[in-house]
DNA sequence: CATGAAATAATTTGATCATATTCTGGGCGC
DNA sequence: GCGCCCAGAATATGATCAAATTATTTCATG
């Protein structure tokens, strides 16, 4: 008996599925996940303040998980750290994004290039029907599921690459921007968003990690520039 | 007289030295810029385990900042979270130097192009200081001054490039291989340290943007390259 | 009889919470 | 309009619970 919630504990810590088990996972990287999703998707918009307190009862977590969930998300740029002990959601500037265009392009592309290079037919295909239910979702004006499948796309491009080091340092920037992405997307529509996912399939498939990288650039500048165009208007009002 | 406790309150925590102060500023912030500093001069070794009771301990801190600052850190990917809750100083592999010298090269010079546009007499005078007392530290061997004033004069760098984003992802970096300096520094000695500082200062005195940024690009290669190196032979044993 | 593997006990360490303390910001009176 | 006070929020501590590693013991086997 003993033995056996034993044996069974040890099972699940060792599944294959990490995000399915949620109870198994520690408070503060269940609250870390779910902030970090606030965040991606638009939920918490750019100046908004965020309080302990108010996580702790949105989410239904104790006051240490939360805590720790702020302070990694500080650390990565995702919440900013007022002086005083205030932390709220920043505000892009263009400058900012300039900034972000420019990390972005100088890293994005090498981590295609070594998805390439690593890519095989499975890999491609689960990049496919990501962009697939992108696709749908755009041709639905459905924004929050856009987002979702967008993020995804690029961010299983990283995982493919091997490259923790540069994955960690892209994936890091969507905290920056996602926050605005939803913004964008009210102003612009799900209309004519970038999406040069289909040149770049059809260069990974052909194995061409050039090309695939070019695509993702393009595709990387566009989406910013539509960052920096609705920025840049908001600021005029 | 309660009166006056809040002035001087008002008054310390407003002041122009916040690194004098430390009493002043969160036991949270205190302790994640003393290990910051321990990784960055390598007194926390590559591999070796960090217990958060043992840095209660040694830093004679609550449990509470402690947390919050390895929480930083990993997220900073300074310490690496085991699946099982240990932390560890990350260990280099080839791969993850590649991953970093593309990194820097990619990043760093650009914020020496901004450092340069945005450079006065004073900055320049300023970052020949630190790098004077850098030369020094290497003739006297003295490796731990010299790890501290390579890290200043490039964090002055990024200071004075006034672009926050970029910034904050060079300043990461050096977190990561922060701790393999001192590692390299023992192997190789303090003689022949890269250091194309002064090249980069005189294109920075003649407002040479593009050749200060060419000097710190191969100074940053140079150093990464010594890593490397020191890596591979130590890979090999 | 000694050695090694497996199971179990014990210690160490991490996670979480409740609580006390300190500080910030806004409201009220002067 | 200025300064003081108070509510509320954040910081920090210590205690408590849970998990994991290490040490120990036991048993089987050579």
């Amino acid at each position: 008996m003993t033995q056996d919630t034993a044996n069974v504990a040890k099972l699940v810590s060792f599944a294959a599925y990490p995000e399915m088990i949620s109870a198994e996972l520690p408070a503060h990287e269940k609250v870390y996940r779910e902030m970090r999703d606030l965040l991606l998707f638009g939920e918490l918009a750019p100046g908004q303040a965020v309080t302990i307190q108010g996580i702790c009862d949105s989410l239904g977590a104790g006051m240490t998980p939360v805590r720790e969930a702020i302070r990694r998300l500080t650390a990565e740029g995702a919440l900013e750290f007022l002086g005083n002990r205030r932390v709220v959601v920043p505000v892009l500037t263009v400058s900012r994004v300039n900034e972000l265009i420019f990390a972005r392009q100088a890293i994005e592309p090498q981590l295609v290039v070594r998805a390439t290079e690593r890519a095989t037919d499975s890999t491609i295909e689960e990049l496919t029907r990501i962009d697939d239910a992108l696709d749908l979702a755009i041709a639905q004006g459905d924004v929050r599921t856009y987002l979702e499948q967008n993020y995804r796309f690029h961010a299983r491009l990283y995982s493919m690459a091997e490259a923790p080091i540069l994955s960690s340092l892209a994936d890091g920037l969507w905290l920056r921007f996602g926050p605005s992405l939803r913004v964008v997307c009210g102003r612009v529509g799900t209309q004519n968003l970038p999406d040069q996912h289909h040149e770049a399939l059809s260069a990974m498939r052909a194995g061409d990690a050039q090309g695939a990288a070019k695509a993702m650039r393009e595709d990387v500048i566009q989406g910013m520039e539509q960052v920096r165009r609705a920025l840049a208007e908001a600021t005029r009002d």
